[in-house]
DNA sequence: CTGAAAGCGCTAACAT
DNA sequence: ATGTTAGCGCTTTCAG
């Protein structure tokens, strides 16, 4: 492991010229420059990340903080926010929740290590005191999900993704229109469920369907939470909707299967719109509000970029709403 | 963000006590230890990570490197990875390989840039240039889930649990028993399949039940995959068997999806076994063997702990081969 | 058991 | 554009 003297001395200059020159930062002639690199090359020279962090204050690395890894949409975001942070030459370093005790070393020892140079924290629901110890790092912070209070969040929005769902649904002639989201419990972590019913009764006021809460039910955002719930809405066949808009398409692939063990069938007995965009709803041939969880991540980390490098700026992602888009597929069709 | 020195002089010390007194190395008076701590939480200090990487060499973060993100498998052993790293006081850097350039400069900038003190590979089939510069960082390296040649690899006994899942199905006076595992181009990410296929294999000829290839579809581990391997397996009901053997929970899932639409009730038409336990398996009533994927990121974790801290550790996770164990549910029930 | 002193390997003024 | 000089904040000999 060769230490950059001895790529200066290769390449015949100070230390201070091939650290300008690798970085980038302060003027180095290109010739130089030239040299430099090739001398870091042909020794397999890297710099090391400790001493160029403890001497700069940069560390080149973000932390992100995730509630859980095992569902979709978490890995979703973080697989953009990875790539995104590879190609401008970041570290990610991992934080997963699951569990008080670790939650309380992540916030309390772990965050404060001055190991990340920012934080993005995926859907999170924060206690105040959380949310001081983050503004508190004087660090760029960024949220994706689910809004905190302080916090610049990069959300879509759940109200129109659901009024869109819902409209969709009702421009099919369906009016007997259930809705799966989520719990009390559930709202603790996320508080999406609570928006995504707000935007499907608003569709339903607009059509001028009254509300039934019989056409709600609660459930956790799993396939086997949409299947309960499911049954539960399609068991009386006298009271049975229409249509089901589930507020997670893992969620609606319960109430598909549900609907297949009541002896109903999709589309025709009974439509199923979900969100997400899952990896299986192709498969199931769910129509869907796609979110792009991935791109989710990708702006997080453009996000962090502007404030970390000012100028390095591609696209302004900054201003552009968070896309989502409706994908038609075979589990929505015409009342009958 | 108070230092070193603040936390000495609050307690009356010198800095080198104060770090003796809070990293454990060395000999400190009780007495002196309880004042610093007390020092240190009343400032609320934290060491920070890079001066201390920089002076000892020890950086207290563990490198991660998976091929996918979007796979359960690989979010299991990660959410084991990372909460052993935590309860041990390591950070844990997420390198996810999805792409060729990023393959690249994880493997030639990224990992080299001394801010691991190890590496766990998992299930990743590694050139061997890759494999050596992974060597090269003389570091401590442990696989998870495949052999990597000259890594020593934590992996379950495939052969073993093919043959246990194939031989479940045999006393329950199966013989007409098809298998869908792996094709070639996955087998280059994996090389899991064959191992499968070839306990698979075992278990047939020692029950004296010859071998058809027309038995073996070959799929590539997704639910879709395995729906479409089904219904060819399924599809000529004078060829039907009686029962199958799916590599993984998620084809197991596609083949129990394509059996119904095919009008096939399982149990009572086919019996259905798969592997992993995936989150779904309770769902589906799949009888499947269970890997606990989870348990093979902690027990990563306890090697790399044991190279890393030789004294601290707590159960001899070494010497122990990885566990599987067969989950009777109900998708397999005595042929007919 | 504790303190003093010498770096760890780099970056950032400040000169030139 | 480049070199010189101080550190960044800790850990670790080495003394005592």
């Amino acid at each position: 492991m060769p230490g950059i003297d001895e790529v200066a001395r290769l390449a015949g200059v100070s230390a201070a010229t091939v650290s300008r020159a690798l970085s980038g930062r302060g003027s180095v002639s290109p010739a130089t420059r030239e040299r430099v690199s090739e001398a870091a090359t042909e020794l397999g020279y890297v710099v090391s990340s400790n001493a160029s962090s403890l001497a700069s204050g940069r560390t080149r690395n973000v932390g992100i903080v995730v509630p859980f890894l095992n569902r979709w949409f978490y890995t979703a975001v973080l697989e953009g926010a990875q790539s995104a942070l590879l190609s401008h030459g970041y570290d990610l370093t991992l934080y997963n929740l699951r569990g008080d005790a670790e939650r309380r070393s992540v916030f309390e020892d772990f965050l404060l290590r001055k190991r990340v140079d920012a934080v993005i924290a995926v859907s999170l629901e924060l206690t105040s005191e959380e949310v001081a110890r983050l503004l508190n790092l004087k660090k760029p912070i960024v949220g994706v999900g689910g809004p905190l209070p302080g916090i610049r969040t990069l959300s879509v929005d759940d109200v129109a993704i659901s009024r869109l769902a819902t409209e969709h649904l009702i421009s099919l002639g369906h009016r007997a229109i259930a809705h799966i989201g989520g719990d009390a419990e559930f709202e603790m972590d996320f508080h999406v469920p609570t928006n995504r019913r707000v935007g499907y009764e608003q569709a339903l006021t607009s059509a001028g369907i009254p509300l039934d809460p019989a056409r709600y039910a609660p459930s956790n955002f799993s396939l086997e939470g949409g299947y309960h719930a499911a049954k539960q809405l399609l068991g009386d066949p006298r009271t049975r909707p229409t249509a089901v808009f589930a507020a997670s398409d893992e969620m609606a692939f319960g109430t598909i299967l549900a609907a297949r063990d009541l002896g109903m069938r999709v589309p025709d007995d009974l439509s199923v719109v979900g969100v997400d965009n899952h990896a299986y709803a192709e498969f199931f041939g769910l129509t869907t509000i796609a979110q792009f969880p991935e791109l989710q991540g990708r702006s997080a980390v453009e996000v962090l970029m502007d404030e970390l490098q000012p100028h390095t700026r591609t696209i302004d992602t900054l201003n552009t709403p968070l896309p989502f888009e409706l994908m038609v597929r075979s589990t929505t069709a015409r009342a009958v």
